[in-house]
RNA sequence: GCCGCCUUAGCUCAGAGGUGAGAGCAACGGUUUCGUAAACCGUAGGUCCGGGGUUCGAAUCCCCGAGGCGGCUCCA
């Protein structure tokens, strides 16, 4: 605030560069290299050669600034374009903004794509550029002058996008250092030399525009900062993250696996069966104190369930169908017939459903509708809330599967509340409740919420989706709880809240959320008799805490680098004995564990125990217990606890039980504080 | 699905058209019986992802396919 410059009356309706301006007012120095102009709702960044009102309240900008480094990025893409542009004539450039901790540029180029050896060049002309210290500057062009600027030069894709800036009646403005320039909105660093940090990462392809029907584009990725040691800093943490990505430790620490022959579908390995049976355990435990009642549903199911629930002509590509043989061979006479009769055969596709009757269920929710159904339900049995862990099979495009985080096969904490209109809020705000519980027995500290509404393929009636989104903001308000709107990503049958968490690379996963749904109950034709003994529509509320069981533990497994909390560990403790002298006794003590319900191994090989040790602390077992002469003979083992390494001491074998059951339920179910 | 890269022993990785394809770890056998992050010796282990092609000769070059990785698009 004492930095803000306050105009004087003279400057007042005059034009002038915030470079003037800010020297003028002694705000102007060696590191500044833009500056916030305030406007009634907040402020904008502008660069120092931008003209304003001299009565402009203006704040610098200087390279410490947070945000001064998408300004470092933004000029960085456009070193990079420059450069590429003089490496390989005749490249056409698209869009080049600042990203979350870099830059990109993507380009069109005829020829071989990008390699290796490319980036190299490309950073070491980067650099070249950046050591003439360019000025940056900036253009004003009327729209004629533009056109024939970016025609003559054949850009083609900045051509179509200053049409729609042209459309929409903004200024035009072109960007330039050295003897390259770019239409740009800026802003910019007054000139390269501040554009030190900076290392090229990859090319990958894009669609220009980000639409899947356009030309693919390659672009070109950089990180950028505004120091060497903060873009080391930042290097050193990606290092890290690789450490923790739970594909990596997965294989390392025995937990799932994959095969080609089952792609994208995880194999739980007895370690990784373990915590995956306990997130289980532990939501089913939270189950019976909420209200839920658990049901089993089949896997395969006669098409007619997903016409009904609308499945089929909006989900279809995500699903996997499954046909008998006898309906393939149904498929086969029809087509034989189609040929004979050199039938064109338009119902073609229609015969192949015949022969495919079934489909896997990608969701439970039509077969929760089914067992609704299945009887004449009274008001008095709401709130229904039906749980399922139901193994789910989605059929995703090869390109977008990932470890565990996105997979084909799966199982949700799924659950489906069918509930009167007025009952709605209650739900939902007791659902977010249990949800931030959850995540706070696992050690989830904020997590992000996004409002998805309606999307362009739906069902249902607007004033269905109306009620619905409204049903979802009202209780988000209640809650006094932030959240984002993401327009048009909701589910083909009704709005979302979506809880998200990052993941250890900072990308972030959907994994809880809660879905009002008005159009299930009605396509399925569902009703329970109310207190006036008349028949009602239920309310459906589709909600998951964990999301998937896959994608959560892949997030939980990053989020703990592997040391998983005690209660969801694969193995409790593991007894090492100091040789194998010392067996008989570790296995008794094994024995007593595991009567007690501790997950209790041990290492009983002729390893030294220096190897043993290594061995456990790799598997991230939180409890090691030595046994060796003295534990012997007193009865006893050294524990050391896995998390800060801590040595305990010669405990007695009852009081380590002990210590283990404490902890073995979830924090928030633990009975003495601890 | 699209663009690019990758696939060699159970795992991590060497091997860049020319001996019978290698190392470390793991496995197995033996020796050692050990006190808080790797004892020693030995043995075995390979359709070099699959298929086709080029070549006197292919792990290595080309084409097709599968799977994975980084993105785009799409999603729990």
């Amino acid at each position: 605030m004492s930095l803000e410059a306050q105009p004087s009356s003279k400057e007042r309706d005059q034009l002038r560069s915030v470079r003037d301006l800010l020297a003028e007012r002694g705000l102007l120095n060696e590191s500044t290299i833009a500056a916030r102009l305030k406007e009634e709702n907040g402020h904008r960044l502008v660069d120092l050669h931008t003209p304003v009102p001299s009565t402009s309240l203006l704040e610098p900008v200087d390279l410490s600034d947070p945000e001064a480094l998408q300004v470092i990025r933004h000029s960085l893409a456009h070193v990079m374009a420059d450069a590429v542009q003089r490496l390989f004539p005749g490249t056409k450039i698209a869009f080049g903004p600042p990203t979350r901790d870099g830059f990109y540029y993507d380009y069109d180029k005829a020829g071989p794509p990008f390699g290796e050896e490319d980036l190299k060049r490309i950073e070491a002309l980067m650099r070249e550029i950046v050591a003439q210290d360019l000025p940056f500057q900036r253009e004003v062009l009327s729209p004629e002058e533009a056109r024939n600027r970016l025609s003559k030069a054949g850009e083609t894709y900045k051509l179509e996008h200053l049409e729609r800036l042209i459309a929409r009646g903004e200024e035009i403005t072109f960007y330039h250092h050295g003897n390259w320039s770019d239409l740009c909105e800026g802003p910019h660093v007054p000139s390269t030399r501040f554009l030190k940090a900076f290392r090229l990462t990859g090319v990958a392809g894009a669609y220009w525009r980000g639409i899947e029907t356009n030309p693919m584009l390659q672009r070109i990725y950089g990180i950028a900062f505004a120091d060497e040691a903060t873009l080391e800093k930042h290097l050193a943490r990606l290092e890290e993250a690789k450490q923790r990505d739970h594909r990596k430790l997965g294989k390392e620490l025995e937990l799932f696996a994959f095969h080609p022959w089952a792609p994208a579908a995880p194999f739980f390995l007895p370690r990784g069966a373990l915590v995956y049976n306990a997130l289980i355990d532990y939501v089913r435990s939270l189950y019976r104190r909420f209200g839920y009642l658990e049901v089993i549903t089949p896997q395969v199911f006669d098409r007619e369930l997903f016409l009904t629930s609308g499945h089929l002509p909006t989900y279809s590509a995500n699903m996997f169908f499954a046909a008998s043989e006898e309906g393939l061979a149904l498929i086969r006479e029809d087509l034989e017939k189609a040929i004979l009769q050199e039938d064109k055969a338009p119902e073609l596709a229609a015969l192949m459903k015949e022969g495919v009757r079934f489909a896997l269920k990608p969701m439970n929710c039509p077969a929760h509708a089914l067992i609704f159904k299945m009887e004449r339900r009274s008001h008095r049995e709401l709130p229904l809330r039906l749980a399922d862990f139901g193994r789910l099979h989605r059929f995703e495009r090869s390109g977008v599967t990932q470890g565990l985080t996105r997979v084909r096969s799966f199982c949700q904490d799924d659950a489906h509340i069918f509930c009167s209109i007025d009952q709605v809020q209650g739900e939902i705000e007791a659902f977010i409740d249990l949800l931030f519980g959850v995540y706070k027995d696992f050690g989830f500290e904020g997590s992000q919420i996004v409002v998805a509404t309606r999307p362009e393929v739906r069902i249902g009636s607007d004033e269905n989706w109306n009620r619905a989104e409204e049903a979802l903001f009202t209780a988000l308000r209640q809650k006094g709880l932030p959240f984002e709107i993401a327009e048009g990503e909701g589910a083909f049958y009704g709005p979302k809240v979506e809880f998200h968490l990052e993941d250890a690379i900072g990308r972030s996963w959907q994994l809880g959320t809660i879905q009002v749904d008005f159009n299930m109950a009605e396509r399925f034709d569902l009703s329970f008799v109310g207190p006036d003994n008349t028949p009602h529509r239920p309310v459906v509320l589709h909600r998951a805490i964990l999301g998937s069981i896959e994608r959560f533990l892949g997030v939980l497994i990053e989020h703990t680098a592997g040391a998983f909390p005690l209660w969801l560990a694969p193995e409790h403790i593991i007894l090492l004995t100091v040789s194998e002298r010392y067996n008989a006794y570790a296995q008794e003590v094994l024995r007593e564990m595991q009567a007690k319900g501790v997950r209790a191994i041990a290492d009983l090989s002729s390893e030294k125990l220096g190897a043993k040790i290594r061995k456990a602390r790799l598997m991230r077992i939180p409890y090691r217990g030595v046994i060796g002469e003295r534990e012997a003979q007193s009865q006893t083992i050294s524990l050391t606890q896995r998390d800060g390494n801590q040595e305990l001491g010669a405990l007695p074998v009852q009081a380590v039980i002990e210590r283990i059951l404490s902890e073995i339920t979830p924090p928030s179910m633990r009975s003495s504080p601890n």
